[in-house]
DNA sequence: TCTGTCTGCCC
DNA sequence: ATTCTGC
DNA sequence: GCAGAATGGGCAGACAGA
């Protein structure tokens, strides 16, 4: 198949946002699509060459992306950056450095989809000593064979950004569009993709069996299925008038979710993004064995615990544990327990459509709890004043909120509706607090937020030595307007070099006199490697950052840079944290 | 062999 | 992870 | 309200290059 019929459809939709047109051009591209080829186009227009389990990775990105036009146009390193900062879009930048490229052979092959997709396999199996230079040697050849426009694609196909305004379930519209002529038909092929967690395979189903096709694809143990999601509300009363009355709340432990498969004691481990991270953790092997039974599906929260009185330790902690090498020692040394929450699979029985009621009590009957193996404590209440409660009771206890579930909920696998809804305490603004932070340098927006900041460098203020040490950055909270507002504030702040007065160790695009003041919220503040607030106060080399940092919405144009928030401060929070790393 | 940079994936 | 926005 | 696309801190691993 010719890549540039993919490349023209990819131009088609990038023209618009309205969905219905988005559809009508996928569903185009689809029905041009063979079904040799079905599996690789779906692969290729979700930005990847094989679903997330199979665990391939490009390994090449915006800077490795920026050598190959280095050294395989003629555009020169200055220019490139320079279109990139006006364009905010690598793909672009490629399409520019192919225009301006002396044409060399007059008549050339077309490029197909699959030369395409077999170079992104080829520089995807590229490891080793000078595996870059053989990457970017890949990567050049197919940029010397393509147009400008294919170049352009090729680029963010190979970044996982396509920016077309299409994801997956707008491809499985489109597929249930093209193959069964009808839009209402996406439910059977979003339930395959979702228990398959494979949308090229679902496409080729569909193509080569239709409808009928799908029906014989069911959960089977050791493949990973889309976990569930959830909605977030940011009070009690929001989740009454949603739920209803009857409710359960779970508490919402700090570590990592894990999808454990357990078939004839072989156990397999997946994560929320369908990772197959079984190696990570080969403790839970012998802890889920306790668990007596042919085969099962079960889902968990893994956490790292203190190896003294088994009480939870942040999440920092756990994630010494994903790791290739010296697992014995990290099992040895970051001890987990495993808390089951929810159960999909039991003794060969599928339970996703069985009420979250049975599915919790199927857990309590086959689960004997150990200092390792735990359910997620629970609470089945009927009130506001309940809720709130019990959110107090599991933020003492070292968590990070609730998942409030509904009773007669089915497992909706891969949907986030508002059978399960999070609160956490940071959604409350009256349990969260505010920090005012200085603005001391920023990076250049990309894609929609070109031609504005993508994110900004902040401070905080250290009173004893006067100077403003950086703590976070941030790029989420404000509006469209908030965002052009802030960049022509700062355009008056501009400075050459880094302030005087500023300590980061953080390199950016643009540096401020630290002058706009702005407030943000987050979640915790943690032991950061490379933010210099509090430098060597807790431990040698690290200094303190904030986690999920978020832009209120307020510029404080009443403050002073002395007047926002000290290091010293910051030190006061931390403190009062409940979970701090142990040094 | 050590160190810095880049990438991918947890949240 | 959180947040904003077009449809 | 869905779906998509912006963006955060921080960890280990893989490489390049000194």
């Amino acid at each position: 198949m010719d890549y540039n019929i993919v490349a023209q459809a990819y131009e088609d939709m990038e023209k618009t946002r309205k969905r219905l047109e988005l559809l009508e051009i996928l569903s185009g591209l689809f029905k041009n699509t063979s079904s040799k080829v079905i599996e690789r186009v779906i692969y290729l227009t979700q930005g990847k060459i094989k679903p997330d389990f199979y665990g391939i990775e490009l390994g090449m990105s915006d800077k490795l992306v920026i050598k190959v036009l280095e050294k395989s146009t003629s555009m020169s390193k200055n220019r490139i950056q320079e279109e990139y900062k006006k364009t905010g879009d690598l793909g672009e930048v490629t399409k520019i450095a192919l225009s301006n490229k002396v044409q060399t052979t007059l008549v050339k092959d077309r490029l197909t989809v699959e030369r395409v997709y077999s170079t992104f396999e080829d520089i995807a199996n590229t490891t080793g000593h000078g595996s870059v230079d053989i990457k970017i040697a890949h990567l050049s050849g197919l940029l010397s064979d393509c147009t400008p426009l294919e170049g352009k694609y090729i680029i963010r196909t190979l970044t996982g950004i396509l920016r077309l305004g299409i994801a997956d379930y707008t491809v499985l519209d489109a597929l249930a569009v093209t193959y069964t002529g009808d839009k209402k038909n996406r439910k059977y092929l979003e339930r395959t993709y979702n228990i398959s967690s494979d949308l090229g395979k679902v496409a080729k189903i569909v193509v080569e069996k239709g409808l009928e096709g799908l029906e014989e694809i069911n959960i089977v143990v050791g493949n990973p299925i889309r976990p569930m999601l959830a909605e977030r509300l940011s009070s009690s009363q929001e989740i009454i008038d949603k739920v209803g009355e009857k409710m359960s709340l779970e508490y919402k432990l700090d570590g990592e979710r894990l999808q454990i498969h357990v078939n004839k004691k072989q156990v397999s481990i997946f994560s929320r993004k369908l990772e197959n991270i079984t190696n990570h953790y080969p403790d839970v092997s012998s802890i889920m064995s306790e668990i007596n039974v042919e085969n099962m599906i079960v889902e968990a929260e893994a956490v790292a615990i203190n190896k003294e009185d088994g009480s939870y330790l942040p999440f920092q902690e756990l994630m010494h544990r994903r790791r290739k090498h010296k697992i014995k020692e990290a099992v040895e040394n970051y001890p987990i327990s495993i808390n089951l929450f929810d159960i999909i699979f039991f003794d060969n029985e599928d339970l996703t459509n069985s009420s979250y009621e049975r599915r919790r009590k199927i857990l309590n009957i086959i689960v004997k709890k150990n200092k390792k193996l735990d359910i997620v404590k629970n609470k089945i209440i009927r009130s506001a004043e309940e809720i709130d409660n019990f959110l107090e009771q599991s933020i003492e206890e070292g968590c990070e909120g609730l998942v409030i579930k509904d009773l007669q909920g089915t497992y909706r696998a891969g949907a986030r509706e508002y059978l399960w809804i999070k609160l956490k305490r940071e959604y409350k603004s009256e349990m969260s607090d505010t920090l005012d932070l200085v603005v001391i340098g920023a990076i250049y927006g990309k894609g929609k937020r070109v031609n504005r900041y993508g994110a900004l460098l902040l401070a905080a203020y250290n009173k004893e030595e006067d100077m403003f040490r950086s703590f976070c950055k941030v790029g989420t909270g404000f509006s469209d307007e908030q965002l052009r507002i802030i960049y022509e504030k700062l355009q008056k702040c501009i400075i050459k070099d880094k302030h005087v007065m500023v300590d980061s160790k953080m390199e950016v695009d643009v540096w401020f006199k630290p002058n706009i003041v702005l407030e943000i919220t987050g979640s915790e503040i943690t032991i950061s490697p490379i933010h210099t607030a509090n430098m060597n106060e807790i431990r040698k080399d690290f200094g303190l950052a904030l986690r999920f940092p978020i832009f209120t919405g307020r510029i404080r144009e009443d403050k002073m840079a002395q007047d926002i928030t000290t290091t010293m401060e910051i030190m006061n929070e931390y403190k009062k944290q409940l979970k701090k790393v142990i040094n």
